[in-house]
DNA sequence: ATGGTCCTTCCAATCATGGGAAGGTCAAGG
DNA sequence: CCTTGACCTTCCCATGATTGGAAGGACCAT
């Protein structure tokens, strides 16, 4: 009645053989129940916890949140202030990484604009990972000793 | 003449001595010259090296294209096209991920926006990691077996 | 029975960083 | 002079998620 192995539930699932003996592996699923040859076998129950996670990690949840969500997913008595709770702090997380990287793109952007980026050696990029409070006084020589 | 241990490079550089180390293992730095006592010593120049690296970590340049970075610097036959090129490789590569989470992140607002996020077990959040077409038919169980 | 494809376990690498142990060095002050 | 405390040294290990590979067993079809 629909049983699987590793392979089988890896593409039904989306989440890699050797993803899932690792999850299996730290305990974020039970151990999988085994076939005569000491094969793992997963059935619809087990593949759509597998299916789960891939979904969270495609959100980008950590895998530790991932196993409180997968202890609130089975706990009918959790309250979904819980869960939203652990869902808004990962969009924090998220956008805070976003800002970051928003801000190293602009910085990196704005040297960018000033570059030539012609055969010559004069590079205002290198110029400004070098001294990024130089910027005007545009003489500077762009090479260490 | 201006002699630091790795403690003052640190300081001085922004970078922590344990990577200074790191760096110098995995030769991003030339071995540091030693003291009697076998303690690292850096003069002015190192420490521009290691205020460089420091500058194009928190652009968030990954290590193996600092280390092109720095050759180009030091190679006064660069063209500035080499490292503009470099550059707007990693605002790219930026970009990609800030698209990416900006997508994770809409996607778990959305799912939260629904959740009433209160003390009933209810939760659209969890229905939509465990089935992310559901959506409409809200009567979805919300847990496993 | 033989090959090919799956599975098993274990070990290691990635990327950047940090923690900590065990021991050596240095400067200050009693 | 000797101790104390703050620094340094090397070495190993951990993180987080994932992937790679080796060595060997299992399964299935021909």
């Amino acid at each position: 009645m629909d049983m699987l192995n590793i392979g089988e539930a890896a593409k039904a699932s989306g989440v890699s053989a050797k993803m899932i003996r690792h999850y299996e592996a730290i305990g974020l699923l039970p151990h999988a129940q085994r076939s005569n040859g000491n094969y793992r076998i997963y059935g619809p129950q087990e593949v759509h916890n597998l299916r789960f996670i891939h979904r969270a990690r495609s959100l980008g949840f950590p895998l530790g949140t991932i196993r409180e969500l997968l202890a609130l997913w089975r706990n009918r008595q959790r309250s979904s202030a819980q869960v939203k709770k652990l869902a808004l702090a990962h969009v924090a997380a998220l956008e805070a990484k976003i800002l970051e990287m928003q801000e190293m793109a602009a910085a990196l952007k704005h040297l960018a604009r000033n570059c030539h980026g012609d055969g010559r050696p004069d590079c205002p990029i290198l110029d400004g990972l070098a001294d990024p409070f130089a910027e005007k006084g545009k003489a500077r020589n762009g090479s260490p000793a």
